[in-house]
DNA sequence: TATTGTTATACTCTATAACTATA
DNA sequence: TATAGTTATAGAGTATAACAATA
């Protein structure tokens, strides 16, 4: 096993600390920012960037978990959060009765609306100036089929939880 | 002010969307494989990595929390943690009294090399295989240039501590 | 006085497991 | 039995401010 101890090759170790160096470095600004204007963490304004996206304002708690990936309870959390601060709202499906849709309010929309112009402006200082035009279209294509592939493929290490389906068990 | 809401185009936004929920992604991928295996964390990773790649295995505490960016205080209670493992040694530098020299021991190089091979088989799988080289050696450039003019740019709200200096209070 | 690093502290966030309720 | 969501809880990580020591 482990035939010849697979390394990696220069450029592919670049473009890995890049990747990782560059998002670390602009969540940090873009955290700041955030959190100076409208006292948001960066998921919860992923959140109601979300919610502000979709066209009723609404999404069902599941759904918004798996497009920010946390776990259940995390998101249980940061909605409870929204929601004390009235920028969210919480009532049960009505098609079924174990789901939740959470819905932005006007206010939530307000301080999505608040905190945009400075979020470019980060933006467009640490990361846009510094890329042509046909940079940002290599990143966003790349990186695009990138993410595409990522969820897809779930991490070996961390199989998507099958436990009790009949016969999964592989190894023991 | 504000003359008209500079908004972005739809392929910077997906440029910037793209780009945080790759490195979200392999990030947390890369964190359980890290954990599961040597009980690191990320930024530890990074910290041990960091000293074996330096010809001496040392660097100064400064050094290391300008690398990672983090908080002098955060770097300590990470540096703390490896040492209590026995992965590093802290010990006073001889030209400055003042700092300390971070060493990593045989024993951080050993869990480093344990942790390697799983590592390159995460980022191998979620985010290489998926990619040409040809879009490799263009992420590698095109993150490498906006990674170098971030660290030259600090964001605006988050500038250098440099209180006191004289003269340079700009609104006082 | 400026710099290096530590400490104390408070806080945010995340995950796990147990639990309730609906399908 | 499986799914949706909450709760309790525990743990890791980060930042701020005050502090000590050296330059």
């Amino acid at each position: 096993m482990t035939p010849q101890q697979r390394s990696l090759e220069p450029v592919q170790l670049d473009a890995y600390f890049a990747l990782m160096e560059t998002a670390s470095l602009l969540r940090h600004a873009v955290e700041q920012q955030l959190q100076d204007v409208g006292s948001l963490s960066y998921v919860q304004f992923q959140l109601l960037a979300t919610l502000g996206a979709s066209a009723t304002g609404s999404q069902r708690m599941t759904d918004l978990a798996d497009g920010v990936v946390y776990s259940r309870s995390g998101l249980t959390y940061q909605a409870r959060a929204l929601e004390k601060r009235g920028l969210v709202i919480r009532a049960s499906s009505m098609d079924d009765e174990r789901s939740i849709t959470v819905t932005i309010t006007e206010e939530g929309r307000g301080v999505l609306g608040s905190v945009f112009p400075g979020h470019v402006a980060v933006l467009d200082d640490l990361l846009l100036d510094s890329l042509t035009r046909l940079d940002i279209e290599n990143l966003a294509d790349i990186l695009g089929r990138a993410r595409d592939h990522m969820r897809r493929t779930p991490p070996r290490s961390a199989a998507p939880r099958r436990r009790k389906s009949p016969g999964a068990d592989s190894t023991v």
